[in-house]
DNA sequence: TGTACATCAGTGAACGCGCGTTCACTGATGTAC
DNA sequence: TGTACATCAGTGAACGCGCGTTCACTGATGTAC
């Protein structure tokens, strides 16, 4: 063989990871192979020796950010006591706000992953569940299911905590909608183990 | 003048409202202006008789879509007693997941929206603003920071539930996804309006 | 140690297609005679 | 009431461009002699 075995691989994950903040930063949609392969060194002809199609790149994508934001979620939580709190205020801070290239992919993508095949769908939800599971670990205590269940509404206040405040060109009113999310998520970590859901899934 | 004034608005009319579903169904950027022309059964050439640029169309089915979504909202809170309970449920039942096209604006295009000019951004918020208001207003008594603050964070569990549950493939989770929602919002409703903000705006 | 070779990661032109936008035109219409 | 006309909403071809994908190729590289 020729180059050494793990150089392609190399250039594989530098695709990845290039394109994994591209998609963040202007969408799926939005944003072309020829301009992911350019933020890789590459140029776009090459794009199809790694991976089958864009949408097969996409998951890859997925599984990558994911797997980063996992990562930092569980070291945050870990380092702070109460690290609950300490993992909430970093997702509504305004750094995260303001580096969605850099952030939490479902926060960005939720809404145009949900039009995606569903084998993407799937991967999608794969990489959000150890999300999910990490806040239900750091919950007060309280029956199986109402913990799952306030795991599952924590994350959608700072997702859709958080988008609204991109939304918002206003700082001082894009300030205040992370704060609200902020109080709102805190108020669920309390109440929210605590609460039974009317029926069974 | 040859038709009769009206005949031009009852065509742009009828262009917004078109397009205000498709923008919602496939997103903005995915959305080609032919087919939104198609579907008000006309050509794409007529499309600049009517409006500036696509750009211009974006900010005009904001308001439309946001429009009904309000008045539908006030209605349905008007009607049922406890009626922002009623409101929850309904934006977080299985027909509202099933129907982005007829559905919350917010919810499909927010992530999107952060990343169009001002104009744009300022447009949505224009028409986000009311519908905060009218949570807000049929939250229980408080502070009026911490109201305006629990209404925030209400709509944003209630958006990033909906994301959630449209991005979950698998029924049976996609539902458990929206009761998880509704918990979290019923539980906010009461909470939330009591807590006031570590600092203020 | 120096040269010839086989490999294959990456190149860049080309495919058909749909995008947003422009524009010369067509033809259905309400009005004026 | 019937015809000629002026208006202008809507048509459809064309613009340059970027998209995802394909493919014949090039040339840098590790290995064999």
């Amino acid at each position: 063989m020729r180059y050494d075995k793990a150089h392609k691989d190399i250039t594989r994950q530098r695709i990845i990871e290039v394109a994994s903040q591209r998609f963040r930063r202007d969408g799926i949609a939005a944003a072309g192979l020829a301009g992911v392969m350019a933020d890789a060194g590459l140029t776009h002809g090459g794009f199809y020796a790694h991976f089958d199609s864009k949408e097969a790149l996409v998951r890859e994508t997925l599984t990558e950010a994911f797997g980063r934001t996992n990562q930092e979620f569980a070291q945050r939580a870990e380092e702070h006591e109460g690290g609950l709190e300490a993992v909430i205020r970093h997702y509504l801070s305004p750094s995260h706000r303001g580096r969605s290239d850099k952030g939490c992919a479902a926060a960005v993508l939720a809404p145009e992953i949900a039009r995606h095949p569903n084998a993407t769908r799937r991967v999608f939800n794969a990489q959000l569940d150890p999300l999910i599971g990490l806040i239900e670990a750091h919950l007060p205590e309280g029956p199986e299911d109402a913990r799952r269940s306030a795991a599952i509404g924590i994350f959608s206040v700072m997702m859709g905590a958080l988008q609204l405040a991109r939304a918002q060109p206003d700082p001082l009113l894009s300030d205040r909608i992370l704060e609200s999310g902020i109080a709102a998520a805190l108020i669920l970590v309390h109440h929210a183990p605590k609460v039974v859901l009317d029926h069974n899934p």
